[in-house]
DNA sequence: ATCAATATTATGTTTAGACATAATAAATTG
DNA sequence: CAATTTATTATGTCTAAACATAATATTGAT
């Protein structure tokens, strides 16, 4: 039999029933071989457009107990972390980096923290500034646990940014990102062009492989940074 | 046959491989036929295994040329965008709103202009100050867009918040958002109980039905906030 | 050699059937 | 009646086979 309609279509379809309120917040929905009979399509048809539903928190399943459209959807919206050379680049405008500071020092006890390393660990740590054209863009502190990535200790950062070589080297890292305001310090201003206190956006990056901590990241933009996603 | 491998654990065999550099990037990985046979599952197993693993950007799959590892593997993060009641309350601690401001005038072009709506359309326009306990939490200054929702007219905003209406009552909208930091005007330290000039982290979010503008919401969080997610 | 037409191939999708699993409902027991 | 066991059921996963589709590779014509 020759399917008249796509997973995909499907999956619209139930999107239409939901946004226009014929199937309600709360509510069951009709059963996958129900569906199934009604768009004259296999069962496996059915599931994998409303999986993905299901995997957007749009619908919410169980097994027995059917599939009920979600009454608080939340909306998830899926930002992508490129390499900050990348970032700059698909803004039109070139980049480059600067190392400011690379020594090896034992971490402060707020990044063995965050890290779960011991404290006073030896860490490489390094402070980058990138520029999109002319312009300061970010300013980067980063520690890195040499312990995970010992490769990095002979890498030349003026050839390639630190974020970079850990992402083409580290890859898969697993990880946590918490995004915040902050005012900028005396050396934030001075090195992003800034008045002291203006308010910067701040993301700070913690990554691990498996269960070793690779780096702590603590990304600080210049003043009229946007991060930008669509839902 | 009873399978040895699930298509999640087939899913992290590929991730190992990736991550442990067995699979180099830019190069090609085997094909589906090649590693059913070697996991001795069927090909639609392994094509749910690598499915997900595309669409998350880690490896690029074409017809007839095969899949290789992804050169520079765009992280994704996703964030939950939830009602914003849910997201006090999910921090532990009560939640409560207050209207600060209701009235129906001509929006200002900035906010027209985001929607794509004339200049001076006349449009809901609220301030509610939302509380995490009894801190204030975030400070939202919303337009909506009254033709697209007309019911919105008869809504008493003491009892649900805009916000939690406009999610219940028009789902899936598309939109996009921004988060940017900014200084707090004297009206956002007076409103959130922060210093003039303080940092603060700040949402705005335009959504559409369509290609129908719903709703602009610029949400200015107090000091210290943090949004947090994981990679 | 260059360009267009054709064949080949890896992934994409779908089906019908089967069994697994989790959650509920029903039946049984104390 | 409450607590436990058993049956039921909707979703979750998997298979083997088939056809569709988009790229690439090859062939053939100019």
């Amino acid at each position: 039999m020759k399917p008249n309609h796509s997973w995909q279509s499907i999956q619209a379809e139930i999107i239409r029933r939901i946004s226009e309120r014929i199937w309600v917040p709360g509510e069951l929905v009709p059963k996958e071989t129900d569906l199934a009979k009604e768009f004259a399509v296999s069962r496996g048809t059915i599931n994998r457009a409303m999986r993905e539903l299901a995997n957007a928190g749009l619908i919410d399943r169980k097994r027995k107990a059917g599939t009920r459209v979600a009454l608080n959807p939340v909306r998830k919206a899926t930002l992508d972390i490129p390499v900050i050379r990348l970032d700059v680049e698909n803004r039109g405008v070139s980049h480059k980096h600067m190392v400011l500071m690379q020594k090896i020092v034992p971490a402060p006890a707020l990044i063995t923290g965050k890290l779960g390393l011991a404290t006073g660990t030896r860490m490489l740590h390094l402070r980058t500034l990138h520029f999109a054209g002319n312009q300061p863009f970010l300013y980067e502190k980063r520690w890195v646990n040499q312990t995970a990535v010992p490769d990095i200790l002979d890498v030349d950062f003026s050839q390639i940014s630190a974020n970079e070589w850990l992402v083409q080297n580290a890859p898969l890292t697993t990880g946590d990102i918490s995004f915040s305001a902050t005012n900028a310090s005396k050396d934030e201003a001075e090195t992003l062009g800034a008045k002291i206190g203006e308010a910067l956006f701040l993301i700070d990056r913690s990554t691990w492989i498996g269960t070793m901590a690779v780096t702590n990241a603590r990304l600080a933009y210049a003043p009229g940074f946007q991060m930008h996603t669509s839902l």
